[in-house]
DNA sequence: TGGGGTTCATGTAAATAACACGCAAAGTCC
DNA sequence: GGACTTTGCGTGTTATTTACATGAACCCCA
């Protein structure tokens, strides 16, 4: 037994890549480091797991250390183990996405942190440790989920436009879609209520609002669906922010 | 940094889902435990992780233990860090699926284990630790993995027949298909190479051997395909065996 | 109060992909 | 050489996906 407690020297994480979308494009919350290593970084908001602690739980409790918010969609990717990966030691991390609506709640900084800040996708530059990559790793999961589940509207508020929901697949998928397409294709899901509500306070002809059927919507998680939609040829997303 | 250390209690190992396929179904390499905990009873094979090790290497080198192949599809799945899932202290472990061509090779028991045999699928009784639950999950990923990437080929002698590359399709989704269509489906994909050989020694009339077209194959498996065919209504297939 | 600007909402025809289906040919066995 | 088994193809039918344009609703401002 001595060998085997040669190997109890090493130390677990989590990491979280946290979504949320805004402004028609999808942002991740990422934490300056208050302490080393790393120290004034940019980073993926993670921690050690606790001895008595689960890797769900773990997940959850970063989540909610940081946006207070709890029963939010939260999924583990894979887990990253370098050799090196961690200055101080070697550490092995569980990388988990969630989503969450980013209108929702006001972020606080946990202690790990000196600030906390979301960053469009597209300006992440170098992180901390190996969360590139694992930032990385998470988006493309997320792409793939987006086509099999209706996990997008996590990241929406409770009453959304159609327009929104497109801008939303459009900016996760990282193409273009075309409207008419689009919509056939949503409403044929049955997953959508049309909420007989419509936006005000804008300056054209005001959309209808929809919320998702709560109960199609669990079904759809469980037994997946298929979202494929050809990019569309006539609008190609545009590359450059308005 | 003594609160830090104080974390630097645990351990983790890899856990390795091996799946052959042969005489029409889908295998998996389990292991008869050689020692505590859980002596004695089926398991998939794993090992520590060593300190100076990455998780693939580590996956990696369980599979080359017992089965000497090398340069295997590998690919990990997720951890799994329940509190108490090892009776020893708190180990989490990631786990990984391999698949490979049963015929290649001669399983030799590795050093932790007294014996390794081939688990048809469906007849697999509850195993060590958690690992029914890993093992469902590798499966799972597989089940996914077939419909986005060529990845079944991994588990078929290098030439086969289209008839066997059906069977292992139909075993690993569970699920029957239509002859005409499954073939006119995987011939339009240009992956297969026909190697102008038949069968031999067979009591009818011997089926064209194909082999898979590597840079075909290897574009496939980098870009993903879609591969979705309905459940033949006439033959659906028998759950019990021939 | 009406004209300009902007976004919303919608339907159809053409092309493509998926489906169900049956029969002749190529071998082995006796 | 006749019976048996499995292979190997092609086609009509149906469902899905694609491309595409115009009038309607609302706000703003002159």
């Amino acid at each position: 037994m001595t060998e085997f407690n040669n190997f109890f020297k090493s130390a677990f994480s989590v990491d979280n890549v946290i979504f949320g979308f805004d402004e028609g494009d999808l942002k991740v919350l990422l934490i300056n480091r208050g302490a080393e290593p790393y120290k004034g970084m940019w980073a993926l908001p993670g921690d050690l797991v606790y001895p008595n602690e689960d890797l769900d739980s773990a997940a959850g409790r970063v989540l909610e250390e940081l946006t207070g918010l709890r029963d939010v969609y939260l999924e583990q990717v894979n887990a990253f183990g370098a050799v090196n990966r961690h200055p101080l030691g070697r550490v092995i991390t569980v990388a988990y996405y969630s989503l969450i609506k980013i209108s929702n709640y006001v972020v606080t900084p946990a202690s790990f942190a000196q600030q906390a800040k979301w960053h469009s996708l597209g300006e992440v530059n170098t992180l901390a440790f190996d969360h590139n990559e694992i930032l990385n790793a998470c988006y493309q999961r997320l792409k793939q989920r987006v086509r099999t589940r209706p996990v997008g509207f996590e990241l929406l508020p409770p009453k959304f436009t159609l327009t929104e929901l497109q801008h939303l697949y459009e900016a996760i998928l990282e193409t273009g879609l075309d409207k008419r397409n689009f919509r056939k294709k949503i409403l044929s899901m049955n997953l959508l209520v049309d909420l007989d509500e419509t936006q005000e306070g804008v300056a054209h002809r005001p959309a209808k609002l929809y919320q998702f059927a709560q109960e199609r919507y669990e079904k759809l998680v469980r037994e997946g669906f298929s979202f494929e939609l050809k990019e569309s040829k006539r609008k190609p997303s545009s590359p450059l922010p308005a």
